[in-house]
DNA sequence: TAGTCGAATCAAGATTTTTTGATATGAGGT
DNA sequence: ACCTCATATCAAAAAATCTTGATTCGACTA
């Protein structure tokens, strides 16, 4: 079993490669086609489809079939999960613990 | 030189890591000193540090030296720096480049 | 059904990140 | 000045991630 710090990770994985960040950037002006990507990114195949699958799978980018073509896109899902996840991680706890006493 | 996606994947970085994310959980909650964080977590102490360097630098953590006692405590406007990044990263341009034309 | 093409998977090596234990630094206290 | 304690840094080993090239899989086409 998978602990929920490393599910979150996992989700923010998606952003913590600099090739990722590249294809998260393409992928905002809209759909792109593996082939694009590849082509644009000069990044190998088989690279990209384990970037993609990352991706995927982080809930971040969903994609779409087409024949023998897939096609990704930014999930505004997905996103909207991460930056509500992200806001939960950075925002103070409504209830207080113990502060630290080591200098008492 | 670092690309500016290089810098951004830093940022996101503080994220990446279980240990990470257990360090901010404990954050969450108020300011804490590294020794009850070490004590807590049950990490080691040099490991601490170097998460915590990460943290720091990634601006989402800041420190308060007090005496010999180091506090770490979540920085506000650092949070609101990644997450306002995280928006713009997963949010459509509103320039749409030409679509994919693989499959015409 | 054989051939082709796009994409996924696999296996190996390269690189990066994380952990660990040892040592250094720096602030108090005596 | 010396000692102690908290934290940072260093170096080496361990673990995870990324890249590359080869192979496989699945959808279309002839």
């Amino acid at each position: 079993m998978e602990t929920r710090h490393a599910l979150d990770a996992k989700v923010f994985k998606a952003f913590c490669d600099e090739n990722r960040l590249r294809i998260l950037e393409r992928l905002r002006s809209g759909e792109k086609c593996a082939c694009m990507l590849i082509e644009d990114l000069g990044i190998g195949q088989s690279a990209l489809s384990y970037h993609m699958k990352i991706l995927v799978e982080s809930g971040i980018v969903s994609t779409r079939q087409e024949g023998k073509w897939t096609h990704y896109s930014i999930s505004g899902e997905g996103s909207a999960r991460a930056l509500a996840l992200l806001n939960e991680i950075t925002t103070p706890d409504t209830v207080q613990h113990d502060s630290c006493t080591c200098a008492s």
